[in-house]
DNA sequence: GTATCATACGTGACGTATCACGTATAATGT
DNA sequence: ACATTATACGTGATACGTCACGTATGATAC
């Protein structure tokens, strides 16, 4: 009887679907303000806001995607239309032919300086904000737990 | 000075990136095993579950989008992907020529039977047993602050 | 009865995220 | 040197989730 699933209990459930429900309504939320306020989507801004803040706004695709705690091919995906969009440009390694280097653009950089404010406003509102700064600390501490189990478990 | 925006802290940083972390790799990491194990989606999960718990196994479409926290067309597709592969079905609503239900069938009944517990093993390993009950009572304290305020900025 | 407004919900377009696969290059072993 | 293994990463296929839009039906006002 050691490993028989069991049924969760109702509270167990309530904050399971709590979390769940995080997972879209969150993303979706600060997308929603993105597209309107500057047609970035929140990937964009998580690319941007990691290459502006290596010393020469670029960085290898497979580190700056662990970086990011992203699957490689997402961010591959993820450049590609932001290349499209003249956000971030690909340049070759000279010292790895294999891979490559993402790099931001000037646009990329005026686009994130311009979306930055009011994205963090909505950041601040919706999470920063919702808690004192003992409980932001423990939300921190609790979700660190669970995504520790994940990788453990992958 | 009250409305600028304002850079978070590290400390508020890296509880922002662990939370956006948590959107995608909860749901990857449940989504892998529940495919491997049952051929279902985490989508297909809830609306099953959800469908198995209401008495005649059948709902309206936009209440039960609401219930679930979902878009309405996101469970209309989502209904859409499920009927073709059998585990529901659409039924006319008798009262109300505009809508119709959303039913269980015997092989969703089968699916879900099967699946259930693997995947509640996998919650309750992953978040369940990675908190103490204090903790996860907290920890949906706190979520359900965050989603407070996601619902009030709508 | 008719017109208008409201509601239920399905569909298309598009961006997103994962997995599988494949190619090119580098590292290692013999 | 050559063969084998490892690594970097891009692409295609697919499922998914949101938004916009449209159709059909019901409710309400006149």
């Amino acid at each position: 009887m050691d490993d028989s699933p069991q049924w969760l209990t109702v509270e167990q459930q309530r904050v399971w679907r709590e979390l769940l429900r995080l997972t879209t309504r969150l993303p979706a939320r600060l997308n929603r303000q993105l597209e309107e306020d500057s047609g970035l989507s929140l990937a964009d801004v998580d690319v941007l806001v990691g290459l502006t803040d290596v010393p020469d706004g670029r960085a290898r695709v497979t580190e700056f995607a662990r970086g990011l705690g992203w699957e490689r091919s997402r961010l591959s995906h993820q450049v590609a239309r932001m290349e499209r969009a003249g956000l971030v440009r690909r340049e070759v390694c000279e010292d790895d032919g294999r891979g490559s280097y993402v790099a931001v653009t000037d646009a990329g950089r005026s686009a994130i300086g311009s979306a930055a404010p009011a994205h963090l406003a909505l950041v601040r509102d919706l999470v920063v904000d919702a808690l004192s700064d003992d409980d932001l600390g423990r939300l921190g501490v609790l979700v660190g737990a669970v995504l520790e189990r994940i990788a453990a478990s992958d």
